[in-house]
DNA sequence: CTATAATGACTGACCAGTCAGTTATTAAGC
DNA sequence: GCTTAATAACTGACTGGTCAGTCATTATAG
């Protein structure tokens, strides 16, 4: 974005951040299909030809818009897990927390909804946002309840399972967001929201003096 | 619906149950906008012409696979909360494990998938889809989770909230099926998911011996 | 004047929706 | 039973509008 080594004037700025930005929000509003390029060049305020000569189909653009969107972002957090000192539950709100400022709250919330919609008609790019976006963030998640576990700050329980459990309502908020919640229904304050599934997730909601009995044989 | 008054034999049966499976399908697996009528009509084994004699349009079609399938199903299944007796702990594992039974794990699994991607093409539809069958749903986990506090069994929580933090892993479950994980990524199994959901929710994952502080303090 | 960037009218493919025509079913006449 | 008439069910070629992608032209910069 800054100029790099022009003394008085950029020839061009134009990387197609506009474009990209333009994109990812009509894609997450009305869905890849519906979704018209001349409608996207007009919001990034240029012509449908300029958009040709930056991505080379809609599908490229499409790709284009869920690499260069999340990636990056997901990279810049990744060093959080080892640099933590603290308390494990304080590590799984702080990530969490993360992935809301950095992703859920800002326009890449709606990519979760796009890949869910879209993943069956775009299977090479369902593939690389698997292996770079979920796999990684599954990663940081294991690496967290882990860590829980080996200082006795967790129980053991099938982490595999625990990390779709934990993250399944953070990701339910951002695809909410862009979908039914967008339509008037109603919609829970985040930050209150997290720490009640915080909350649920540390201490569970049966009551302290309740006997529970956790898979499924009646007490 | 039923035959009036032909003593032995019914003029014609087709009401056209085959394509709306077919036409769901179709949405679920390709989107609303991809999906061409001729295909819908070639796997229901009739004409696009045909398709035009029962539904006024494409968004007709989308609004009656909305609406006659999940409605019934939700009705039918309401029931549920007053006729039973024994834990609310319990209660919740009947709720979840009906719903992934005769939704989750059926063909109408999709539609969660399908109105989170067209809720904003749709917002009648969506909002529809909001009144009879969320807003419904929520109820049914409203009075299991009240029941479970009133009776001192549950700790009294943001219900609303705790609402969406519970079901969200089981929708979450049904979304996938019908995104990414028809592309080869990874799933678990339902069945042992469901019993370490249910297991974290009611314990928690906090190590019993460890003092866990719920809502974001440090120790 | 040359080179580069940007444009927007144009084209061809695609598909929702139509309708004149075909086939299947039932009823009527004999 | 057999033939014909009447109606219902269905068909698929066609049309009109939409939109991804192209490219000859225009604008701008140096």
């Amino acid at each position: 974005m800054l100029p790099i080594e022009s003394p008085r004037q950029r020839r061009k700025e134009a990387r197609p951040a506009e474009l990209l930005a333009a994109a990812l929000e009509m894609f997450v509003e009305k869905g890849f299909a519906a979704t018209r390029l001349d409608d996207v060049a007009k919001r990034a305020g240029v012509s449908k030809g300029t958009l040709y000569l930056y991505f080379d189909s809609k599908d490229a653009l499409f790709k284009a818009v869920i690499q260069e969107g999340i990636v990056p972002v997901l990279q810049q957090g990744a060093g959080m897990v080892e640099r933590h000192t603290g308390s494990s539950a304080d590590l799984l709100r702080d990530l969490i927390a993360a992935w809301w400022q950095l992703i859920g709250n800002t326009h890449l919330g709606g990519v979760p909804k796009l890949m869910i919609s879209e993943a069956g008609n775009f299977p090479e790019i369902a593939t690389y946002y698997y292996e770079n976006v979920i796999l990684r963030g599954r990663d940081l998640m294991r690496r967290t309840l882990q860590r829980g576990i080996d200082q006795g700050e967790f129980r053991a329980l099938n982490i595999e399972q625990a990390i779709d459990v934990i993250f399944a309502p953070v990701l339910m908020m951002a695809i909410w967001r862009h979908s039914l919640g967008a339509c008037g229904c109603g919609q829970h304050d985040p930050e209150s929201y997290f720490a009640t599934h915080l909350d649920m997730m540390l201490c569970g909601i049966a009551h302290p003096s309740a006997t529970v009995q956790p898979d499924g044989m009646h007490s």
